[in-house]
DNA sequence: TTACATGCAAAGGATTTGCACGTCC
DNA sequence: GGACGTGCAAATCCTTTGCATGTAA
């Protein structure tokens, strides 16, 4: 129910370099230092990582805008998944590890632990939540889509 | 299922001058000018709407400080809620809407257009809003609380 | 009168953009 | 060489904060 990859908390997958030439070259970007770096990062990190924090771990090897730039096309790309928890910030994580399985997460309001939840049904999710110990939960179910008009106009 | 309140797309509930300086009154607020305009534009408002909406609004009989100040103890008294759409801003409605109901929201991502969900279950979720004509849906389900640690640790 | 509310200006933090220069293929 | 990537600086947008003044109770 809650996947802990492993002994990390969640998004764990540890690409190689070479994975990660593949990725690029498969998605017809170039193979820079610094997109390696980051993608690499992503891939280290064991919960879904904002821009800043990449930015953070690369100790200025490169400008924060080049980060968003790179982060906005591996977005594009499906390279990267957005994850939104309230924070007042954006956090991504490899998207294979979300077409291998839609999860949703949850976030410690206190300390900040994320892990991942892989089913996705909201009593099993509560229940689940509260036998490992979870109190005071909260979540935020959303959804968009095209509503009937702008499907037709499509 | 999905909720239109006698025409209007959701949220609607429109409270009197009365009604909005009974809600100040009880909570311990001051019954301003600014105030009671914040509350009558939100309670107007046909889908959750944004501080800067609100103030766009007010045409500049406050400062945009003002609202997020007044927004801010609105969402400590419990007086209005706060809704995230994935937009980079918050929206806000009233919460005595939420009281009477827990519901989540569906915003067509070409239109804008905002419609309220009355039920709580995903599938149920998805089929009716395919029904209704709704097409490339996606969902976002979050949720926060306290880890077993930080639970305890109270 | 006194705590609360507001205006104004400045600052913060995430994110975007324009432009010139550098690098991958 | 030409497309793509990056650094730097400036700008944007939402939001917060400090301080002096104004207003509700």
């Amino acid at each position: 129910m809650i996947k802990e990859y492993m002994g990390h908390k969640c998004c764990q997958t540890n690409l190689t370099e070479e994975n990660i030439k593949d990725i690029l070259t498969d998605h017809g970007l170039n193979k820079t230092k610094v997109k390696i770096e980051i993608l690499q990062i992503i891939s280290r990190s064991k919960k879904p990582i904002s821009v800043p924090e990449i930015h953070l771990e690369l100790t200025d090897k490169c400008d924060v805008s080049t980060v968003f730039r790179s982060i906005s096309q591996f977005k594009e790309k499906k390279i990267v998944s957005e994850v939104n928890l309230d924070e007042g910030f954006l956090r991504y994580e490899l998207f294979s590890i979300k077409k291998n399985h839609h999860h949703h997460h949850i976030l410690c309001r206190k300390c900040g632990d994320i892990k991942n939840l892989e089913e996705c049904d909201l009593d099993v999710f509560e229940k689940a939540l509260s036998k490992l110990g979870f109190t005071q939960m909260e979540h935020r179910l959303e959804f968009t889509g095209l509503c009937s008009k702008c499907s037709t106009k499509l």
